[in-house]
DNA sequence: CGAGGGTTTGAAGTGCATCAAATAGTGTGG
DNA sequence: CCACACTATTTGATGCACTTCAAACCCTCG
């Protein structure tokens, strides 16, 4: 009984989506689930890696201490995605920190497991590589959009991201998390953010009250937002 | 000989050096290498892939465009780097398009061969998996780049970079590309690019007579750069 | 020598950051 | 349930960094 939750629970990643059954009962068998408080910490930045979670409900986010003392946050990531992959090649360390920023429960894979599967099991390091390969592409779009957008574009891009494809173009949902973390998330200062919403709402038609989103017209806001963008348009918006 | 060659060829990738030796042979067996000239396209973006290149010589650009009909330079990789390994991943197409931006020899890497190799020798998949996983954290510290460092901090890493870890902290190179193309790879107008040089310049000390590059005391010019990274100190510089 | 591209310089404008302060929102103890 | 304390968010004022538009300069190559 647990144990189909956890099977199901892996299953809601992209990554484990594609796996053959036994072969996602068998790492499950090693799973367990776990909840964090907000402000937990699920790893440290440098330590040496014990686990990976897949994210099943709440918000964890990356971030990396810089040389003066700040914290640069490198992304913020919800369900479906799996935290702590890059420790599956050596060093075997966390490259970044992670911290619940609300309560988050989370499908904890032990690592000893992960990189055992990678080693026996040339179709798993095979989808690993597929799925590794397309984050990269993200990453690189997010590095032209660094570039290229604007403030209120870069804003626009993660709502419609977090949207996904609204089928009758309608969007309406809530911000996962505080304004100033997805300023920081975005590269932004909180002032900035908050300027360049009002900004996007006048030139959108969006509307905003408090945590809550709405816009009757997606592409509205894909037009607004996408110009200076080389991605595929209309966006298709992969979550973070 | 000619084989002997090439398979000296594939060993300077990172990536093919911790390969076996009879592996590197079974891959060498499929490659030739060819002459690119200035201006000449490896590939065009969302063309089906037929090869990968391993680049021995030269420098290729690699740039998408944008909705708006603007060209967003993606990268500029040089020597012991490999373009168009993001084609071993479904819809197994080019992500951008890459051109010789000087003259360019490049071993080329049957597409079929080596997505052969990934299916059939798992070995193979591990180490294409490790080597794009380094990648990505990379691209992860490229994008708090563009987000926490000023234009004339962004050269300064650019130079530390293509200058490797030099024994005596003296640096003395060549610009491989014209400046106009270096400051779309580091996310600048030229003019902004001229005018950060300048300061970087007066701020540390180095020197730079048309592509001609020295410095004499490359720590000045870390202190300097590395201040708002979350990268190891020193910088080790991995090339792009 | 002249043409053309690469590079620099100048002047003006825009966007974002920064500093400062007001306002709204939230949780706590009384 | 209210007042307070504290944090999140907004707003205002100002400055800096980068862009944009324009023109000059430089350098190479025919």
């Amino acid at each position: 009984m647990k144990r189909l939750m956890i099977v199901d629970g892996l299953l809601t990643s992209p990554l484990m989506a594609e796996l053959k059954t036994p072969l996602v009962e068998q790492i499950a068998a090693g799973c367990h689930t776990k909840e964090f408080a907000e402000g937990d910490v699920l790893c440290h930045q440098s330590d040496a890696a014990h686990s990976v979670w897949l994210i099943l409900d709440g918000w964890v986010k990356l971030t990396r201490e810089t040389l003066d003392g700040g914290d640069a946050v490198w992304d913020v990531l919800g369900e479906t995605h799996l935290v702590g992959l890059e420790t599956l090649t050596p060093p075997f360390t966390y490259t970044t920190r992670a911290v619940a920023v609300s309560g988050v429960t989370a499908l904890v894979i032990p690592h000893t497991a992960l990189r055992h599967l990678i080693d026996s099991n040339g179709e798993f390091a095979r989808l690993v590589l597929k799925f590794v390969l397309r984050q990269q592409q993200d990453e690189r779009l997010e590095i032209e959009h660094r570039t290229h957008q604007t403030a209120p574009q870069r804003i626009g891009c993660f709502l419609l991201k977090l949207a996904g494809t609204p089928l009758d173009g309608r969007i309406d949902l809530h911000l996962p998390f505080d304004k100033g973390l997805l300023a920081a998330r975005l590269g932004m200062q909180p002032e900035t953010f908050s300027r360049a919403l009002a900004k996007l709402k006048q030139e959108t038609g969006l509307r905003m009250t408090g945590a809550h989103v709405q816009m009757d017209d997606a592409d509205a806001l894909r037009a607004y937002t996408c110009g200076a963008c080389s991605g595929s348009y209309p966006c298709h918006g992969h979550a973070t």
